[in-house]
DNA sequence: GGGTAGAATAGACTCTGTCTAAACTCGGAC
DNA sequence: GTCCGAGTTTAGACAGAGTCTATTCTACCC
């Protein structure tokens, strides 16, 4: 356990994040193994765990991370953001009847054409989504 | 106009959605020509124009339209939702600092590979979003 | 110890979207 | 013409995600 706060506490200073208790609780629930959750279950999982974190320091938390480059934003859902631990370039299955969200590896999905981008801007990102929905009998 | 009313008709007719009043209003609005506006824009434009169509018939209405095929919707920015009047199979190149939305022809990117889906599941849509930010100077 | 900058907090607030119950519309039956 | 009923529209209450603000806390430096 130890070992594993130590390593979350560099983590974070890799990305010049200064470890506070509520980031290292954050962290060590977001970043410990890959995962996809959203504000409102990070606070659920903070809650149930005993954490008194408050809303507004998940929601500021959650946002250094992706600025830090901890985790990536992916909207998904019209009705919340998801944060993924998963920060290398990779793709998104999404059920659209669960809510389940599912990594697609690099090596499964390629896109082999881009089209030219608007003048004055960057690409930022680039996210591809395969929306799924449960066989209907 | 009365023709471009006459089409409007026709176009929802095809749909299987009974044309009403506010139905053609939001129609008129959205398939006139290629766009993307979210529900807000859709009733901030009619208010404009004098409408008076409640909040309730904008939403209920751009769902139906979404559930026909007659628009499509688009979760790129996770605080609203856009609605597409282009139905056919394209991509989006979404501008994160001016909110700007624009599209990809289909023949100017290409996914040549796609991964295995869930079992259980199926396809229902394919998006991909390139995200680009305004360049720096 | 005092000062200060950054971080955390509670709670009010905003905004998008949904729900509900009532009113309206319109076609068909009588 | 009147009645009925299904579908549509409406206002406003409501819900949930996320933001803002003003205050408090913490930790570090002098």
């Amino acid at each position: 356990m130890k070992a594993r706060q130590e390593s979350l506490e560099q983590s974070l200073a890799r990305h010049g994040v200064k470890p506070t208790p509520q980031r290292l609780e954050i962290a060590a629930l977001m970043l410990r193994e890959p995962c996809h959750l959203s504000a409102d279950q990070v606070m659920a999982q903070l809650r149930e765990a005993g954490s008194g974190v408050s809303k507004a320091t998940v929601y500021n938390t959650l946002h250094l991370f992706s600025s830090q480059g901890l985790l990536r934003e992916i909207a998904v859902d019209p009705s919340r953001l998801f944060y993924d631990s998963t920060t290398t370039p990779h793709h998104h299955i999404y059920n659209e009847d669960t809510g389940e969200l599912v990594d697609v590896l690099p090596d499964e999905l390629e896109v082999s054409r881009l089209p030219q981008l608007p003048a004055g801007t960057d690409a930022h990102c680039l996210e591809v989504v395969i929306r799924v929905r449960n066989q209907r009998k």
